[in-house]
DNA sequence: ATAGAGCTTCCCGTGACTGGAGGGTCAAGG
DNA sequence: CCTTGACCCTCCAGTCACGGGAAGCTCTAT
């Protein structure tokens, strides 16, 4: 089967399948022609591979997960682990993004959007939270 | 004052600091040795930016930000537009963790993470139980 | 025979830096 | 006066996970 086949099939788009093998994630045999020829084996792979990256993995956590994927005396603690790792990176920049979602919130709240140059948000970005309200001059 | 006081500071690594000036976004002027000599007003703009940064608008934002700080005649409409774009941005970006958290957060949940190769995280990468519904889209 | 789609490789660009090489400058101590 | 070490300079390369586009070959349909 060819890319452009294994990326409708797969949801990756051909380039995307062709950075994959230049990173050794997949190993399409080729056709005569210099083609990639995709196996089933292959297909499944990509498929795992799109659902992983959709998930939010890393190219490396693919890299490990793909490999316990194939290894038939893997122990569900060694996926467990790297899963929970992500986890934890998305719990952290969960966080991250809703700090800031928090504080730059409640600025544009108090900003009127009108067509006076007052405003609190370029009040906070200019050192504003020491002093607050609008006692600084 | 020499880039690492200015470093010291704004909180902002030297190197970011040059970086900035590469792309025009602070103009320090030159001690006659060719050292960076940062003025108040360029301590400002570092501070500003690392501000803006932390809140994680991107450095077009901060370009355009600056811009508007340095704007007498600047209305808070258009400070507001540049930060509810960026909010919406966040909001955009947190739903997509959101919901990887909880797909992967679920998978995590019922993976035993013992010593047997049975897994429901790698069964759901690759291809997952036909009749379970995948989230993220 | 030819048009067009699809495939190939190769290189460059993205965002926002970070690291490192190679070298100049400055203040203090021996 | 010389050296040491902490600064500072510029320039190049790498990061992550691709995407765009050029130049050229192959296949399919008309």
């Amino acid at each position: 089967m060819n890319i452009g086949n294994a990326a409708a099939r797969s949801g990756l788009p051909p380039k995307t399948i062709r950075y994959y093998e230049d990173i050794g994630l997949v190993r399409p045999r080729r056709s005569a022609n210099g083609y990639r020829d995709f196996a089933d084996t292959d297909l499944h792979k990509l498929a795992f591979l799109a659902r992983a990256r959709s998930l939010g993995f890393t190219i490396e956590d693919c890299r490990a997960l793909l490999a316990l994927y194939e290894d038939r005396k893997r122990t569900s603690a060694d996926v467990k682990r790297v899963a929970e790792e992500h986890l934890a990176r998305i719990d952290r920049k969960l966080a991250e993004l809703e700090s800031m979602r928090h504080v730059l919130g409640r600025l544009v709240e108090r900003c009127h959007g009108d067509d006076r140059p007052e405003c609190p948000i370029i009040d906070d970005l200019a050192g504003g939270p020491p002093g607050t309200k609008k006692a600084v001059a």
